[in-house]
DNA sequence: GCCTCCATGTAATTGGTTACATGATTCT
DNA sequence: AGAATCATGTAACCAATTACATGGAGGC
């Protein structure tokens, strides 16, 4: 459902094709919501037969232009503040979920684990700061800016998971000796600052 | 997937049954992956023919209590550290897909958007707190400590996104005169403090 | 001629949600 | 007696992933 409206959404701010929407995906979108080539495919597929976007060009190599139909944007801005309450906005963030079971492994498996995760998570914090350095400085129809706030979301919460994962590490690391230390890691002692 | 290994791992734990894994989710790990008490039926009936889990109880109500088998044990820990690149961790963040369509509702109809969603998951991120603050002192068997973990990567994101949607907030007043505005929210202004 | 990137799709399967459905026990 | 909570499930549907598949255009 989300990935639908976020083609319509995307749509209605200039024409693009599947493959316009892939990258769109891909270079900042995906962070926060990942879609695959074939689904957007799929997904504009329903929206034309729904009439909520047109294919407005044919171009070369097989390339097709869309854009939201009136009644495409309008469903768009129904959606937006008519559906669903913020309760049920759909969250799932992987990384934790796994490392709430590191117990079962061998302290220095649990350590490469979270290393390796901590590594990916920081690297990727970065490549968000990076991409967001490279978006033009021009902003006609605030698609930029967009695109700016997304990296911006993503910096943060990419900043603090791994954070997060450096806290559970320094914490089982801590814990090594003595068999009990809990309540030593409720919250994240290396909070990354906001870069200012 | 990670439902069902999430399953698993709280079976290797402790016995339980489908209810008690209910309100786990509910509880704690919800906030970060989210399972619905049909869904959690459905996995436990896989995981019981496939071997990985064991019913080792019949109580009163239909209460059916079970425990991870041997092979169970072994095929989580097998996952944990041999299924997938840390690059392929399931994210999804819908909050912020939705935001980034704003800029087609009048700006007080998206200033009274994001004044709902900012509450609502500072409201989460409250409960959060609270939840773990009720949390018992006591901690056998690293249970606690693991729910308590769960509270603090949830408080940080959940405190991140709603510091983002203020200060999405504050752009978008900000931006009310000028048509363009570029790149004056491209950071998180209002970082929440990491509680002390 | 070969490689890379552009560009689009289909089919099968799995993961997850919504709606529907029911019975037992405890509390008031 | 009625309500709340405990407790478990099925069926239908929708969303998303994985695997498979193809062709055109431009650079080397």
């Amino acid at each position: 459902m989300s990935v639908r409206y976020a083609l319509l959404g995307l749509l209605a701010e200039a024409p693009m094709s599947g493959y316009d929407l892939t990258k769109r995906f891909e270079h900042s979108l995906g962070a926060i919501w990942p879609a695959r080539h074939n689904q957007i495919y799929m997904e504009l597929k329903k929206l034309l037969e729904a009439g909520l976007i047109a294919q407005i060009e044919y171009g070369a190599r097989n390339r097709k232009l869309y854009a939201a139909t009136g009644t495409g944007t309008a469903e768009l801005k129904r959606w937006l503040m008519a559906e669903l309450e913020p309760a049920d906005r759909a969250l799932r963030f992987e990384p934790p979920l796994r490392a709430n079971f590191l117990w079962l492994l061998e302290a220095d498996e649990a350590d490469a684990f979270l290393a390796r995760e901590e590594a990916f998570f920081r690297a990727r914090r970065d490549w968000l700061a990076e991409q967001a350095q490279t978006l033009p400085t021009e902003d006609a129809d605030g698609s930029v800016e967009a695109r700016r706030r997304i990296a911006a979301v993503g910096l943060s919460l990419f900043g603090d998971l791994a954070d997060w994962l450096t806290a559970y590490r320094r914490a089982l690391r801590d814990e090594g000796g003595n068999g009990d230390s809990a309540a030593s890691v409720a919250t994240n002692s290396t909070p990354h600052q906001p870069d200012a």
